[in-house]
DNA sequence: TAAGTGTACTATTAGTGATGGTACACTTAG
DNA sequence: CTAAGTGTACCATCACTAATAGTACACTTA
């Protein structure tokens, strides 16, 4: 469910924070299931505990999940958070699309890569 | 010409790199011409030489400048770098609308959002 | 009660970005 | 030739962040 790619250069703990973002939103973990415990998380993974808390701890804050004290961290159901998502991805693109632009590729040879996907 | 933003996440290094990358294959700054010192620039951002001189160096080492010992800093001529610099804009942008994809945006959608640019 | 949960600390290590300063070789204008 | 301006190569230092290691405590539940 969650890989760490050591040879990206972004941290461990935002690499999990990305990842769980993203299967919470395709609903590939469903809403109030229960997350692995940081300490469980940890083992699995052979990192230190304190970085999955830092990336769980950054999830709720986000409102991805939620957590119960002596129980556990479990995925949120705000469904808003999807529209929000999309508009992050959006910006980022845009972004990318204008300065592609400025430097002399065709808005039509952009979009027909993109139709190819 | 050269700003620096420091609420940017990304080292100052790394934004001058950017920036002159832009500049040069939009050919705002022509072949061959030449590029402020590494003090000069230093000073004028009041910044350390040695960041320039980092910055400068990664220029060089992706072939967009070239340097003359005791002379300066030149824009290169190289021709084939602005292909080279969409195919790494396309794959950043075509990663992005994976992911984008992948939690339900529709591909026309997105493709309306880059026609409105 | 014991095991498993989150959480809050503190200390430490490692790496990177940036600074400050010095020194040297080269080029060019004077 | 000289001086000023170039790049370049160092070194030491500081600051910040990521990650680790370890301890402790409060909570929940079987």
């Amino acid at each position: 469910m969650i890989l760490i790619d050591y040879k990206d250069t972004r941290p461990i703990y935002e690499q999990i924070v990305e990842r769980y973002k993203t299967l919470i939103l395709k609903g590939a973990v469903q809403a109030d299931e229960q997350l692995p415990s940081v300490r469980n998380l940890a083992m699995e993974l052979s990192i230190n505990p304190n970085t999955i808390q830092k990336a769980y701890a950054e999830l709720e804050r986000q409102g991805f999940i939620y957590t119960v004290k002596g129980r556990g961290n479990f995925v949120s159901g705000d469904s808003g958070l999807i529209d929000k998502r999309k508009n992050e991805y959006i910006e980022q693109i845009l972004a990318l699309v204008k300065e592609v632009l400025e430097i002399g590729m065709s808005k039509t040879e952009l979009i027909r890569e993109i139709e190819a996907l």
